[in-house]
DNA sequence: ACTACATCAACCTTTTTTCTTGATCTGCTT
DNA sequence: AAGCAGATCAAGAAAAAAGGTTGATGTAGT
């Protein structure tokens, strides 16, 4: 069963009998998403938290100009949303994509609240999410501040080298703020140096 | 403008003054969607009523197995939407996708309802529409549901001779209630009698 | 046994998407 | 002023996806 990958999941940061796992797993819905569908749009309420347990997505605002600029990307046992409508209960800003036929658990806003009101663990729980999450980003924030195009992609390569094969190569371009072509050359440059 | 041609549409099922058509019609937004794009999808409230200016729609279900049925093609001057999910605002269960580059005139639901309370006309203009729209399927179901998989192909052929080079086969064929290579099997046994 | 249609698999064609490359800018730094 | 990091634009090439066709085989109802 799909849930059993969240369940491991969830266990490698709290420890819940098994009726809290049971009650806490029970929240969630299993949904297949087919790759280029949207699970997230802007204007619309992003109502749900949801866990990949197979597939991979895309976060990513359109600027004015027609620009996007990619916010994050998710593949197993990561976490998906446009955070700031799911927190808030607001529209949507962002796009959330699917990058490959996938396999989804996701929990309604609701739901969520009702756990947190009924367990305290529950609300360790996602108390600890966010914090990764925050974390997360402060790193990625600071890292692309003071590097360069080059450094950047070889950071991702480094600590993500599981999502470049997964990710079309203009995503992860507009995701480490740099166009398409650039980032087609700095590839073929390390290649080559490399052979 | 591309209004007129609502107003030109209204003008054949109504009688409005001039103010009353510019108010009727400043309820719409235009906007444009580009061909695969959804402007209505599972899950999400369908917030609009559709009226297709230029471009061309289609809406479908998946069942379970994965299998599509198209419920409904709309062109130019056809109006498109979940209206399960527009009328009763609950969440929809279809899709509603751009076969082409399109543009359309929105009319969000709490400015219809705004609409219908300021002015009994314009109430009869959706009721007008709403009837159409029954007879249209009621006209569909039974002709289906008494004729061979041909005689539907042929019929169609007939009375929407200009949906047929616009919409993809598939869904033509979902749309008609039978397989693609079958639709394809009818087709070609057609084109090679007439030559 | 025949008709009407489905399913499956292979294959082809067309369209779309994605990636690459060259040429030409631009705005800093040094 | 030259050099570098990186953008923009246009043209192609390559890869993937969408759409359509065909043959073989199966099935349910007359």
């Amino acid at each position: 069963m799909s849930k059993d990958q969240l369940r491991t999941y969830i266990q490698s940061f709290v420890v819940l009998s098994n009726e809290e796992m049971e009650q806490f797993l029970s929240s969630f819905e299993e949904v297949k998403v087919k790759k280029r569908q949207f699970i997230v749009q802007p204007n619309f309420i992003n109502q749900y938290r949801t866990f990949v347990v197979k597939g991979a997505f895309r976060t990513y605002a359109v600027a004015d100009n027609g620009q996007e600029h990619t916010l994050q990307f998710a593949i197993e046992n990561w976490w998906v949303s446009d955070f700031n409508s799911y927190i808030y209960q607001h529209p949507a800003t962002l796009f959330v994509v699917a990058l490959e036929d996938s396999t989804i658990l996701q929990l309604a806003f609701n739901k969520e609240q009702a756990l947190k009101k009924a367990n305290h663990k529950f609300e360790t729980f996602f108390r600890i999410m966010a914090e990764k999450g925050l974390a997360f980003e402060h790193r990625r924030i600071l890292f692309d501040l003071t590097h360069s195009a080059e450094a950047r992609y070889e950071n991702f390569l480094l600590n993500f080298p599981n999502f470049v094969q997964r990710v079309p190569q203009y995503a992860l371009a507009s995701y480490l703020g740099m166009t398409t072509e650039f980032l087609s050359r700095i590839r073929n440059k390390r290649t080559r140096k490399k052979s």
